[in-house]
DNA sequence: CACTTGAGTTCCAAAACAGAACTCACATAG
DNA sequence: CTATGTGAGTTCTGTTTTGGAACTCAAGTG
């Protein structure tokens, strides 16, 4: 399989991967949450080449994760942001910060503190089932074909 | 920056990239969630080349994330099974399926559905706050710098 | 013995990447 | 009006990483 043959796979998450799953992507969003929203900016963040930049966002752009607003007139000057179909990755990041904070920490300590602004506290992403409320578990959960399964 | 040094980095984002980042690597991890054991089967639905099979799933075993199991000794048979780590990282995979689920649909409808064991109900994951149990949006959520921030 | 299975390796050409320099449009300073 | 700076890329070159296919090895099967 070639990667662009891979939004047309059946699986949700092949479908997920071939827009996001590609390590500068997730890099850059992580950034677009932090509120980072100009080419340079990215660039000095990340240490991605500008090449390799430029053709992530425009591939950002044209999935319609990220839109690019024009800011200033003269001289013509664009910058980034997340789009409604981008922030709904939220959960995605949120997940993988966790999941560094939790497996990968340092003698040092977190890098990030996040606050939730509705109810004023420090806390930690908890994924949860929609009907239930409880905590999952990867055992507690069972997988069944759906109606957009593959023959 | 290279990908050998991505593990260095102060943030946590970066540090889990440096370990699932990669396209096939997360494809590797849907399918371990789905009971998927061994290199052959691996490689006939991915349909990744034996060789990089070979190399990402060495690379999950040094980093913890699988374990290379003998399950036949003549003649030796191994096989990869998610580690406590490894299983840590299901909610990562459970919000990629959701983005796909809601942002990426076909015509025909999700490929697979998910069940809740404890609570018995067809369900979609949800991120919520440890400490109020809302669910999460990226607006509410507030950042600032924790212990281990860089300088 | 010929064939199959599981789990990789090896080889080559094609694609992607890192690093650095270069472009272009405009703004500001001297 | 030349010199410098800024934002947002593009171009160039040499190194890595892939994709695709074939090959290996150890053991079991007919």
């Amino acid at each position: 399989m070639r990667w662009d043959e891979i939004g047309n796979e059946a699986c949700s998450v092949a479908r997920t991967v071939g827009v996001i799953g590609d390590r500068w992507t997730l890099l850059i969003l992580r950034d677009c949450f932090l509120g980072v929203r100009r080419f340079d900016d990215f660039q000095a963040r990340l240490g991605v080449t500008r090449h390799v930049l430029a053709d992530r966002l425009k591939k950002l752009v044209e999935e319609g994760i990220l839109a690019k607003v024009k800011y200033e007139d003269r001289p013509p000057r664009y910058d980034y942001r997340l789009t409604d179909d981008g922030r709904a990755l939220h959960p995605v990041i949120m997940a993988i910060v966790h999941w560094g904070d939790t497996h990968r920490v340092t003698k040092k300590g977190r890098p990030l503190l996040h606050t939730h602004k509705t109810c004023g506290h420090v806390f930690d992403p908890v994924m949860t089932c929609s009907h239930c409320a409880e905590p999952l578990t990867a055992r507690a959960v069972e997988v069944r074909p759906g109606p957009g399964a593959a023959a």
